[in-house]
DNA sequence: ATGAAGGTGTGCGCTTCCGTACAGATTGAG
DNA sequence: CTCAATCTGTACGGAAGCGCACACCTTCAT
């Protein structure tokens, strides 16, 4: 079931809420913003709201500001699994741009907020007719692709503690404070492991003195221990972003 | 170490091994491949060879024509996982495309065979003119994308046992013949796990009567069984492929 | 205030896979 | 033919994570 977007109507919340809060958006050169910018709008994204569904033609493109995406698999047995994180560094709907319209998997939201979205057939438009947004979205892609690649190591080869940690950062890392809303059940439905196993693991932490916990809110404490308890993983995908998006500072 | 390819000269060989043996290749336009065509070069390729390693700019694209290439990450405890395969449906050196030069992870020859190769400037070039090479090469690279997102959801959630079946299929859909020329120990390194877990996985299938297995050499008795007892992320995989580039073969 | 719902901590037996060690089998070079 | 190298089979203890059960503890609506 698709939930319904809810459109923000032109009030003072579009003026002090300029799309350029998205870092992609941003970094488009000023005519292609001139270009793109009129034609996208404000849309209020809830916890847990399912943006697309696996297989279905995405019909816009989203450029998150506050919020967070979520790309998950669903397996068969009913099991899940994510293997990307999309914030304001980045979009949804790759898809649309390589021309497949549609992928397998589920989009989420998993961090309540806002993003802007255009119909996907302008965004594929200007994808096309400029160069320089054609760079910086198909340098993006690679940066994603990264990110899929990392994951699909990160799972066979490291603890759940080790993947706690590069998957709170990786979340860290697109919001704006050091306190994430999200309940043990909804991190291990992500991070594809028992809710009692991340019960374990956030106590492991939360000894260590690196967060905090109570209730579906997270306190990062401790960024700089994180990250050093974290695997290698998160690390190397930080760098190819920064690599392959110098302007944008999410990892 | 890099190991230096073997160029092959203009003999027989060259004309009854036309590049048009790699699909990608051959679904190009008519004026697409009388401009790529003659700038590419025969290159043989032998088992385990390196052809590109972590964090370096790919100066060729490849595009395999017999051989299967095989994306590897390496990590810092020594742990390997596969996360992507690549033979005569596709090339390697998205990131060429994607321009981000290089990736983290390293490419080798995963079965020996011969590819064509092409300067990679030739390559960006003939991307950034031709709309019809742009959507089919960007219509792979979705493709790709979701063969790594299945690779991170199967890591996770499927024992070794199936992830050896639909391993197998992925190898057995790029070669010609029904055997495939692989040690325990290699396949081992690609799926991230131990040489015995193989041992006993290959043994399960080959009394199941599946496969037949010999010192590196494995004989595919039942590809209809095999498909039967892999998981669902083989098939996936395949319709997105069949789906994505409907005029080429290979899963 | 109070009961229900949702979120978290804990324990226990079980499965899968890992690490290690070693023995047997096949292949190929001298 | 023979020996060394390589590949494969087997065995055993241990670690990590799963499935399940259940006891708490907050929060929130009635």
């Amino acid at each position: 079931m698709l939930a319904a977007h809810t459109p923000v109507p032109e009030t003072t919340l579009g003026r002090i809420h300029p799309p350029t809060l998205n870092n992609l958006l941003a970094s488009l050169p000023a005519d292609v913003q001139g270009r793109l910018l009129p034609e996208m709008e404000l849309v209020s994204l809830s916890l847990g709201q399912v943006l697309q569904e696996p297989g279905t033609k995405w019909r816009y493109g989203y450029f998150p500001t506050t919020c967070i995406l979520s790309k998950i698999y669903l397996l068969e047995t009913g099991a899940t699994a994510e293997i990307a994180v999309i914030g304001r560094e980045g979009m949804a709907s790759i898809c649309l741009l390589m021309g497949g319209d549609s992928m397998p998997n589920q989009t989420v939201v998993k961090s309540a907020g806002y993003a802007y979205r255009v119909k996907g057939s302008i965004l594929k438009e200007e994808f096309d007719r400029s160069p320089a947004s054609q760079i910086l979205f198909l340098r993006y892609t690679q940066a994603l692709l990264t990110q899929m690649a990392q994951t699909a190591v990160c799972n066979r080869h490291h603890t759940v503690d080790q993947q706690l940690c590069r998957w709170l950062l990786l979340n860290l890392d697109r919001i704006s404070t050091s306190e994430l809303i999200m309940t043990q059940e909804l991190i291990a439905s992500m991070l594809g492991v028992r809710r009692e196993g991340i019960t374990e693991a956030a106590g492991n932490l939360q000894d260590a003195g690196l967060i905090r916990y109570s209730r579906g809110h997270i306190h990062i404490l401790d960024r700089k221990g994180l990250e050093a308890r974290a695997c290698e993983c998160y690390a190397i995908v930080k760098r190819e972003f920064d690599r392959l998006l110098p302007n944008i500072t999410a990892a």
